[in-house]
DNA sequence: CTGAAAGCGCTTACAG
DNA sequence: CTGAAAGCGCTTACAG
């Protein structure tokens, strides 16, 4: 198949290759008629104008980027991120623009790759996630210019906008749900220790557990996998004044606790209480199902993505809060035993 | 920050534009001293041309595209596109070339997409995954002449070159183990029926359990999801003549079986025998851990990467057989319970 | 409302 | 070995 251009498009309208480009981008400058017999003509061939000409014009690339630092074989089992990149992708494909995706190995990678999207104006704008307490990728993105959603909060990012969901809240919620079902005794298996979300939800469950009372409330932070979430569970769970309730910062965790539960014969809800941070269907799968902090990850990446987009057309965007995640509570959570937990 | 220009190199170098070209693509036309002086430059502004002009001009786009056509909420789930993906990317971010990710909802929109990738020069090439027996997008990538890798296989894809593995032969191992451990009653939860290599799968399995002469040997197909694997797992478990194995063709669905059999209280492997298909992490999460037919699927990605890069280099690539899927055994398989299988 | 022309930042024959 | 120039396919002031 011959790629067309405009010029072949203004040949058969017997029109010149700018009235073409005014038909095409809906810009005055053709009478009605003539738009009409250009787009027609355009239309019957499928005509795209060539993207990397456009770009060259100081158009906008038509491109979003995600850079995505984690580890690549946890990427794979981390639902987060798939539904993430599903919800940016509904919002970016109904306008034909594309996403860029990266995975590297540090922030340094991240930010080189930053500089050369920018010099070689690859993409529009980017979508920074994980964002870190202290992250030298905003400044980064801010000395370039380069137009950035943060995926994070809530805090002020500098000029940044970001969209945020307020994670203090839920775990909050958890917290006192697990209270009232007269827990006492209350662990937390958290993420990793320099994300900010993990500061967030670490000062509002320390926050809240002193408030009701607990008699025992420990964070312990781990790197969101499989193994680790293993590890800590069985520290927990033969430690001498063992938790009668987990709540794990995601879902893939919270599975594997559970297993460890199993396989240490400690009945879920019977003796222990599970809550896993995560609405993926990873938690309505196992047995018991998993009562979960849950929120419309996809969503999220949606509202994400509509902002950049927003930012890119309109020059500026404000910050935006998305819904709070709330408690489903399913098989894993159940009133704390009368009977003392059994020690080992 | 000024976004640099070659004509900003050359000037700084006190040489032509065109030397700067050269200097920097490695090409003749420049004297090494020339040429160490315009990459020291360029290194030190942190230059990187312009990726739009250099497709203008016939050199390629510097990236290469991936459809997902699968609903958006499965693929999160899903852990193989992720390592997929990460697989790919590997390779990818190397030779910094971008991948172009979009997520369609058929194959008519993906089509779709690859004629606009083509168009607009966006793409040089791509990676297509999930063929199905009868695959329009074939057709339509081999019109276009955009350079693609298929991963599947074994199949001729008429001029298409392909990544595949043997998935036949990998379900014949682990259907030749369940019969050594005395299965004789054995099911299989297959994948999408569409896709070529549930085909082959189903083939294979029909083949092995015919020769070895079980009693009984069904395929159930399915969608990969998790409430799939839960439905039809129920069903199979309260079937007259239970099977006293199941073979998942996805580990979402061997993990919701095993959260059925655990829920109606069928020891697992005591009185089931459960092989999941897929080495995610999933499978070694869970309690008994699952044993599966295992494969490194980010390996698989990088060598499909790798093949699109060589076609696109040489015009030309062989086909590649990967390394088979191997059974890795854990705890869900186990004996064939000597006494029959409880009635219910 | 329409056409001719310059320019975006590269690459690449073509002369010197 | 080096420079000047044309051209890739668009967009966009600038004249008519």
């Amino acid at each position: 198949m011959k790629r067309l251009t405009m010029a072949d498009i203004a040949r058969e309208a017997g029109v010149s290759k700018g009235a073409v480009s005014y038909a095409l981008n809906g810009l005055p400058g053709v009478s009605d008629k003539t738009r009409r017999r250009i787009l027609d003509i355009a239309e019957r061939h499928g005509f795209t104008p060539n993207s990397a000409a456009r770009a060259l014009t100081g158009s906008p690339a038509g491109a979003i980027g995600l850079v995505l630092c984690r580890p690549a074989r946890t990427l794979g089992v981390e639902p987060f991120f798939m539904e993430l990149i599903s919800g940016i992708e509904g919002e970016l494909s109904a306008r034909s623009i594309a996403l860029s995706l990266q995975v590297v190995k540090d922030h340094e990678a991240e930010i080189a790759v930053y500089h050369r999207w920018w010099a070689e104006r690859r993409v529009d704008g980017v979508l920074v996630v994980d964002v870190r307490t202290a992250d030298a990728r905003l400044d980064a993105v801010r000395r370039l210019r380069l137009p950035a959603v943060v995926i994070a909060g809530p805090a002020d990012f500098d000029g940044l906008p970001s969209v945020w969901s307020d994670d203090g809240a839920a775990i909050t919620e958890a917290v006192e749900y697990l209270y009232a079902l007269g827990h006492r005794r209350i662990a937390r298996v958290g993420g990793l220790p320099d994300l900010l979300h993990t500061a967030v939800r670490t000062a509002a469950f320390q926050e809240v557990c002193a408030r009701l009372g607990f008699t025992r409330a420990e964070t312990v932070l781990s790197d969101y996998t499989g193994e680790e979430g293993d590890r800590v569970t069985r520290r927990l769970l033969i430690s001498a004044d063992r938790p009668t309730a987990i709540i794990y910062d995601n879902d893939v965790m919270a599975v594997a606790g559970l297993a460890v539960a199993q396989e240490m014969g400690v009945s879920v809800p019977g003796e222990l209480s599970l809550v896993a941070w995560g609405g993926s269907l990873l938690c309505g799968m196992v047995h018991p199902p998993l009562t979960a902090l849950t929120r419309d990850v996809a969503g999220y990446g949606a509202n994400a993505a509509r902002r950049l987009l927003t930012l890119l057309e309109e020059g500026t965007v404000d910050s935006y809060q998305d819904t709070t995640a709330h408690l489903v509570p399913r098989g894993s959570t159940g009133p704390v035993p009368s009977r003392p937990a059994r020690r080992r």
